[in-house]
RNA sequence: GGCGACGUGGCCAAGUGGGAAGGCAAGGGUCUGCAAAACCCUGAUCACGGGUUCAAAUCCCGUCGUCGCCUCCA
């Protein structure tokens, strides 16, 4: 079936076709590339939604028959606070900031992502790459573009000269003109404003923690080149698929791309992805102006990480998604009822395949995860017999990764006191004591606990607060 | 100021030329001693005003509104 996804290089939905032809008798293998986190602070779950649309993404390509060879790297240097080249690297300044070493910083916020990811149920990349050990390799691609005449030398770095590439910015439809005329950030010594370093030296009366020899001096790698250098030799010079967050498109993105052709000449990506951003109320969710979620704050407050998975789903990866607590609460009520429909439905039988031909024609339409979720009620409802609707459920989690053939109901432990209560009240029940009975099941409920009356029993649980 | 996106039932949102998906909430019902849970049922002239068309939520123009980018950001 064919394979269509939203490219926004050419601004057009395409369909998806791998650049190295399978060789015989195995899979075609597709290079995937995702722009990961810079590790000087936590995720938030807006930065999150975009690693599960990327994770979505590569579970597509899996059901489709490709091999994915997904490759993210770990930005531990050489992030700037400003576009303008001017900042601090973030990572120094978190360092000072909290008094750890910049190694440190990288290694305990690079765990904690990972941690995020494995509570999401997204699946780990097969490369991970830090850009400090990659420094040579992208020395290696800074000189290949001097050589090529793309750069030039300032006080404070190697620059990039976006003039001498006359479709640079052309992922962003840049109008380089309108941005010159309304320039409003410290251009520097940076002869465009478009321009942006690709080796910064260290500062002459400061030794900085991060810190490498090169051709040009001793300094770090600018934020974008380590793209560059790292997918190409994990990946090769011209691959399958880059993906990264929407605010990748105007800057970053074109940067590498700018660095990619005037090195090697290829536009790096054959499909380049984007995923939107989730708003946080009125505005977007932002690290630098303060208010953020991370997943922990979900957590604490009772929410399964997979409900905020199910949430991302409520919506397609191209578009913004709104964050309440009251859309919270409705993704994981529908979790917790679809888990214990799947729960209930038993073994597994044969997978039916109208729905799943149903089901792979949506999420091979640029990932139309909603409607696929909407297909899955259907499914739950419709007449199949439950084995069948267990394994064809089980089928399409390969893709949703909602881990529901794990899922089993809690063992709740109820206290004695409770448990006393419960059998008083049965015993209340059985002589139909009403009020009495009532009066018990309040008590019980002071305590924490609902219950629940079945033809089996009476059946415990705790109250969520 | 420049560029761009969006505006679908109470909330989150699919659908982009011909029957307006789905989830949560709400109301009604079945069940229950009463509840709860579960199940069933119910609802939208698609921001507004024009236009194109046999036919428009879907295309074109205008108005209003919201948001994003042009500072770092997924």
């Amino acid at each position: 079936m064919e394979l269509k996804l939203y490219d926004t290089y050419t601004r057009s939905i395409r369909t998806f076709e791998p650049i190295n032809p399978p060789i015989e008798g195995c899979s075609a293998t597709v290079g995937m590339y995702t722009c990961g986190p810079t590790v000087y602070d936590y995720a938030h779950i807006g930065n999150l939604r975009t690693y599960i649309f990327e994770d979505i993404l590569r579970r597509v390509l899996s059901i489709n028959g490709y091999e994915v060879k997904h490759v993210m790297n770990i930005t531990d240097v050489g992030h700037l606070v400003s576009d303008a080249d001017t900042g601090e690297d973030k990572m120094e300044k978190c360092a000072r900031r909290t008094g750890k070493s910049a190694w440190e910083l990288a290694e305990y916020y690079t765990q904690a992502f990972k941690n995020d990811l494995q509570l999401l149920n997204i699946l780990e990349p097969v490369i991970w790459c830090k850009a400090t050990d990659h420094i040579e390799d992208q020395i290696e691609v800074i000189k290949c573009i001097e050589e090529k005449g793309f750069t030039y030398r300032t006080s404070d770095g190697i620059y990039f000269d976006t003039s001498k590439l006359p479709d640079y910015g052309y992922l962003a439809r840049l109008d380089v003109e309108g941005l010159q005329a309304g320039t409003r950030i410290d251009m520097g010594e940076k002869r465009h404003i478009t321009d942006f370093a690709l080796w910064k030296f260290s500062p002459p009366d400061q030794k900085r923690q991060m810190e490498w020899n090169s051709p040009w001096g001793i300094g770090f790698p600018g934020w974008h080149i380590e793209c560059s250098a790292m997918s190409a030799k994990y990946l090769g010079r011209f691959f399958d698929i880059h993906c990264g967050g929407e605010d990748h498109i105007p800057i970053h993105h074109p940067n590498e791309i700018a660095q990619t052709e005037a090195c090697y000449g290829t536009r790096l990506a054959n499909f380049w992805m984007h995923g939107y951003f989730l708003q946080a109320g009125d505005e977007k969710m932002s690290k630098s102006a303060g208010h953020f979620l991370r997943l922990r704050d979900l957590i604490e407050k009772g929410y399964d990480p997979l409900a905020y998975r199910f949430f991302c789903f409520s919506a397609l990866y191209r578009a913004k998604l709104t964050f309440s607590w009251e859309g919270m609460e409705s993704s994981q009520k529908a979790l917790d009822r679809l888990r214990l429909i799947v729960y209930e439905l038993g073994d597994p039988g044969e997978v039916d395949e109208w729905y799943k031909n149903q089901f792979i024609e949506y999420v091979n339409d640029d990932l139309n995860i909603p409607r696929a979720i909407a297909l899955t009620w259907e499914m739950i409802k419709s007449d199949l017999i439950s084995s069948a609707k267990k394994a064809t459920i089980l089928y399409f989690d390969k893709v949703l990764g909602l881990r529901l053939n794990e899922w089993k109901p809690k063992e709740e432990i109820i206290p004695e006191e409770v448990q006393k209560l419960i059998e008083l009240r049965q015993k209340a029940r059985t002589e139909k004591r009403w009020n009495d009975a009532d009066m018990l099941r309040n008590q019980i409920s002071t305590l924490g606990y609902e219950i629940e009356d079945t033809p089996q029993g009476s059946r415990v649980k705790k109250k969520k607060e």
